[in-house]
DNA sequence: ATTCGCTTCAAACGTATGTTTAAAACAGAC
DNA sequence: GTCTGTTTTAAACATACGTTTGAAGCGAAT
């Protein structure tokens, strides 16, 4: 809504069409006549589709992963020789996420749908657009997890790095109509923060849950290998 | 693999492509060429793409929520009247799901990724046909879970019963592919069982972490509202 | 042997998509 | 004012899609 000029105004509307309904369902002509430009000018200045999804993820993820790997400077070496706890860890990316200058009013929800998105959908394209132009700071990541997590298995770690990564994409990419299955139309909070505050002490006490291999109660019929 | 009926035929091979690929992005021609079909005999024995869509959830979910439906009723019973635990409850879903005779040998797994796909990918029709069709056991399943989460405020249990669903729909969906994100490529155990005997304690402990509202760490910017 | 209902088939239909083209419009420098 | 490089525009292009059509094939009952 801010600056008048085309590509932006491309930006913007292929976010939020892409946001609300998916990638292969959101046509050029949809964006551009959402943007109010010409349907070529979407080739002219990206190139292709695909280069404007590229485009979309990297107008939001260059400065964050910026952002983040400052935060993760800052968090390690505050720690001294310590490796940071996994509060630590999981406060310093969500904190990362959550000051980020936003766009507008919905800016990060919007962005958080998309990265859930690009997870679950497998656009070949995008996937390797991610990794192999913002793998390291992920990596650095996964890196603080393993070292504040050193009491679990390698293949517990995995499974349960898997489950948060579930949980926090899948709830942000969870659409308003979505909600509306849980039936709870009740005017519930629904700010980047205050979800923030809710997941990550959930993801800490599931990360740090104490048996893996809880026996099924009573009865079950699944036996333990 | 088993019969050479054509309307089975279309089913399995479509049930493959969906889970691999999403909805959108798998054609007719696909589907039709992989099940050694003519193209015509989708619409011919269907009726239309959506109904395609329908009929693989169908196949699964029907027999599914009657066998769940069952598990419930079981359990209901042989707790008298006192309300199910969250540990059984999650329990009696999960092995309600495993148990199911399974076509082949990742029938569940296809089965998982594809009820995540219907969750994340918001396909309006079938959003509207799952809702209205397997409502009902859905809608048991969290008055369960809500009586065995008495201490849960209701927006924390909202948001607690999001993070499930997202750890579980994700974790489920997430492709072969997106796990080498990960980098852990030995050679991991993949059986649902072994999945679900990892996921089910993290959710349990998640849902029922102690304060919802943890104070972010020391230097942090978030302030509590 | 013929008929009848169901199924398969090749071909076509109409529409929507991403992309390209070539001309027009525009802005700034000379 | 004219020229130059960039941007916008309307139109067309080629392709892929879901769907429809009408004829051919088939098996069982008559």
């Amino acid at each position: 809504m801010a600056q008048s000029d085309t590509v932006d105004r491309i930006l913007d509307a292929a976010e939020e069409l892409f946001a609300e309904r998916g990638f292969s369902e959101t046509s050029l002509r949809m964006i551009t006549s959402k943007a109010k430009v010409n349907l070529a000018a979407v080739n002219y200045h990206f190139g292709s589709k695909n280069a404007l999804i590229h485009a979309v993820f990297a107008r939001f993820l260059t400065p964050f992963s910026a952002t983040l790997e400052k935060a993760f400077d800052e968090l390690e070496e505050s720690c001294g020789d310590q490796p940071p706890t996994l509060n630590q860890t999981l406060w310093a990316l969500t904190e990362s996420a959550i000051r980020m200058p936003q766009r507008n009013e919905k800016g990060i929800s919007i962005f958080m749908r998309l990265l859930g998105l690009a997870y679950t959908q497998s656009q070949g394209h995008l996937r390797k657009f991610l990794e192999q132009e913002y793998g390291d700071p992920f990596s650095r990541f996964m890196r603080l997890l393993k070292a504040a997590t050193p009491q679990l298995s390698a293949v517990d770690r995995y499974w349960r790095i898997q489950f948060m990564l579930g949980a926090t994409a899948f709830t942000m990419s969870s659409s308003d109509a979505l909600r509306d299955i849980l039936q709870n139309k009740t005017g519930v909070e629904t700010s980047v923060q205050e979800i923030a505050m809710r997941l990550v002490p959930f993801l800490a006490a599931g990360m740090q849950a104490e048996d893996t291999m809880l026996v099924p109660p009573r009865g079950s019929k699944i036996s333990v290998a």
